[in-house]
DNA sequence: TGTACATCAGTGAACGCGCGTTCACTGATGTAC
DNA sequence: TGTACATCAGTGAACGCGCGTTCACTGATGTAC
């Protein structure tokens, strides 16, 4: 379905000077810190300090903000897409897709809520629409089965469930130390799509 | 249980000039609006700016942002209180402590997160450390009433109802206009806190 | 009721700060010969 | 393999901006007489 350029190499990128791609990949690297410890809002010249580069230099990468952030979630977001991927594959649908969500959650987690930032709003994907499709596209393929196959909800779609993740990524990261454990409260929101106990039965 | 002063007025705060408890109140009104609109976060010059009144005065009045932040909620948290007592009488335990959850995330909605800000931040709610407290009792006696008297799961913590509400509304504010309704969402979880429909049981 | 005055409150220019962003200049890299 | 050079990339001082915050001054209020 996808066009091929070539035998894999990238064509259209054209190639860049060694020092170039050291310094974006240590620009790449300080931004993952900081966004981690700040949030999507974080000083830019402070990710250019901590990879020891001037602020020209930033900009010459990332001439935008979401561009450093997009560059910063790819990996992961690469990751989430091959676990969902090799997950589609598991015996247990229901169990595939509980799997899939706490990974996500732990993603959304590390971003002190980045991931939401990208993945929720529209507007700020600009830089890289590719990263909220690609990550509903994962969770669609999941929940799909689960649907189909497993025991989830019929009526619970994979915005329901993307939005859920986020918020309990966001309502419990930089806050109070002693807050209910996040993978929890996603145990409890998963309670919901599969039907889990009922109160009247023991636990 | 409390320490009565007098005849109901208050005594430990003197009585304030004509122009200062007018200047108080467009503060408060004008803060109530620019952090609905820009969050808790929202520039303090700008406050006063719409209130129509100096900076000296906003800062004579609330040293500190956690001040002017707890003053614009302390109105709805009286509120919010005040429907909890008032649903502590409703016939239906499950279906009280139901409405107030949607009442609560309506508030968090409107302050876009900063009910979260100074309800799961303790660090936050320094100025005004009852506020968490409040909710939260009010939430406790919904919750005992409805796992005692109604169906709802015994497992299940004011803490975590707090943050999946709170979650929530920061996971739907200010983004794309097409996510799921909010309380939609939070109807999820109370599918779970009351062992909702199954999937095998038609909707 | 009218006036004088003490004090409470408001004003807003000003300061320092860190941010995002730019740009003239310097330096490193890779290539052509 | 060695050298000259074009260009790509980095530097970091500098700018403008809005923010939080302060404080010397002005003005309004309420009270005492």
């Amino acid at each position: 379905m996808t066009t091929e350029y070539g035998s894999g190499a990238a064509p259209a990128v054209p190639p860049r000077r060694l020092d170039a791609r050291l310094n974006r990949e240590r620009l790449v690297a300080a931004a993952r810190e900081v966004f981690a410890e700040a949030g999507p809002g974080a000083s830019l010249n402070e990710i250019a300090r901590r990879a020891g580069v001037g602020p020209g230099t930033l900009y010459r990468h990332f001439p935008d903000r979401t561009d450093l952030l997009a560059a910063v979630l790819r990996d992961r977001i690469e990751t989430l897409c091959a676990r969902a991927e090799h997950l589609l594959d598991a015996r247990d649908a229901d169990d595939a897709l509980r799997r899939w969500l706490h990974d996500f959650l732990d993603h959304a987690r590390a971003n002190q809520g980045m991931g939401g930032a990208l993945l929720v709003e529209t507007a700020s994907a600009a830089g890289d629409p590719d990263c909220r499709r690609r990550i509903v596209d994962a969770a669609s393929g999941l929940l799909d089965r689960a649907q189909r196959d497993g025991t989830a909800r019929a009526d619970v779609t994979v915005d329901d469930l993307v939005h859920l993740v986020v918020g309990i990524a966001l309502s419990t990261t930089g806050g109070e130390p002693t807050g209910p454990e996040p993978p929890r409260l996603l145990e409890l929101v998963l309670d919901a799509v599969f039907g889990g106990p009922r109160p009247d039965s023991p636990g």
